[in-house]
DNA sequence: GTCCAAATGGTCATACAGACACTTATAACG
DNA sequence: CGTTATAAGTGTCTGTATGACCATTTGGAC
């Protein structure tokens, strides 16, 4: 129950998106070079303060517009969880709701408002780099964390819904999407098995019938989001070392 | 990337807890009635302000022992997801942090702080009124939706993870965490399968070597929490209609 | 002493995933 | 213009996990 904030405080609340895509066959996240203190000259999920009366998805998704140049964003976007460990900003008590992103294609980041600039990174580049200040980390505040979070969340998801079709443009072949899992996890699959999995899920793709030859190899049928968004059971990810 | 508060807001910080537990082997969520304005009279999720430099963790387990004459709560606790829409508080801009929390037994909840009283309910007596003012439904605020989603989340949770366990006390009979499965996906389950199941994957529970009969039946074997936290292969919850 | 309920111990058939051999079709190569 | 490399697509085999279900055990309830 609650009672009149006595003891309790005014913060700020931010919004921080994760948008993650798929460039050169390896998973990556949009960053913005920030051109303000605090962590000028950072780089830092697109994000920003949540305007009065504004929705949290909205905040997100206007965010990402003003500060990287997208004309819109139009795909998948999901809550994913909120930091508000007390010193996380210097600026005072702010507390900041991370949103996870799912984007096809690249589309064009480009600098916006107060961003010095926005490009798409490799996550692995981001990640893990062992104390050097080199490339973009450490990321500002502590989003580093919610980057690891955020990455953690989507390896997972693709597991048991059909996100992974939300990685790629329409229309798509299976072999793209295989790249996604093989992106987003970090692994190799079995071509013909994994086709078999997708195919057998009901609602997953919808063949349009088409077909596309890329190079050498025999042309793939091209296929489109289906309705299902759940997979029953789920895409096994291999390599689990189990348990703990 | 963060700018100074122009035309954002200052918000006020809460955290709401949807604590379950399994009484009588139904799901059940303890709940407080409100003493004061607004949603005076009407039953709510214990909660409250977060306080100034307190972590949210922090507070959700503060606000469960304040307002619920709990000793303490040692149970699994993690972030549910956030609440923001506008307007969903009538005093003005209220964020909420949702917590979800799995408590074995029954620590006898009594009316606390500012609480006029706080007990369990069945889940089931509180969702799907079908529009009738009757017991306490409707929840306070926007926390019918957030005790949907904490179901929800505890549902899908206990299918891959161990945490079943934490809705029983040490020790425990396979048929007390058969019974806590039953009871959260509210379907039955076979009593030889499930043992199959429980006992293949390695660390979910560990042998006591004890016994104990409880009226009629044969004597059921004791166990205690394992250290493994995932289940791989998840533990398949039956009736699935699949997809969309 | 007999009966009952719940735990426990098995069996069998099926579904599914992983490994892998093989065929097909197209572009690139020379 | 034939050959080759490459990727799509087809099919088989096998081990594992699960659902259905029968049988046995055991201590308290009656």
């Amino acid at each position: 129950m609650k009672r009149s904030p006595a003891g309790s405080e005014a913060v700020s609340l931010t919004v921080d998106v994760v948008l993650l895509t798929i460039r050169y066959g390896r998973l990556s996240v949009l960053l913005v070079e920030r051109g303000v203190e605090p962590f000028a000259g950072r780089w830092a999920l697109p994000g920003g303060f949540v305007l009065a009366d504004e929705d949290l998805n909205a905040a997100a998704r206007r965010e990402l517009v003003t500060e990287t140049g997208l004309a819109q964003f139009d795909g998948h976007l999901e809550q994913l969880r909120t930091y508000a460990t007390p010193g996380r900003d210097p600026r005072g008590r702010v507390v900041s709701v991370a949103y996870l992103g799912f984007a096809p294609e690249v589309p064009t980041p480009a600098a916006g408002s107060d961003a010095a600039a926005a490009r798409w990174w490799h996550v692995d580049d981001v990640t893990a780099q062992a104390g050097e200040r080199r490339g973009p980390w450490p990321l500002a505040f502590d989003q580093g964390t919610i980057l690891d979070d955020g990455v953690e969340r989507a390896r997972s998801k693709i597991e048991y819904t059909t996100l992974a079709t939300s990685f790629v443009d329409e229309p798509f072949t299976l072999g793209d999407l295989r790249s996604v899992y093989e992106a987003v996890w970090a692994v190799d699959l079995d071509a013909p098995n994994f086709r078999r999995k997708v195919l057998s899920t009901p609602g997953f793709v919808i063949d349009t019938g088409r077909r596309i030859s890329v190079g050498r190899g025999k042309p793939a049928a091209l296929y489109s989001r289906g309705p299902a968004r759940d997979l029953h059971p789920a895409m096994l990810r291999p390599n689990r070392d189990d348990d703990l």
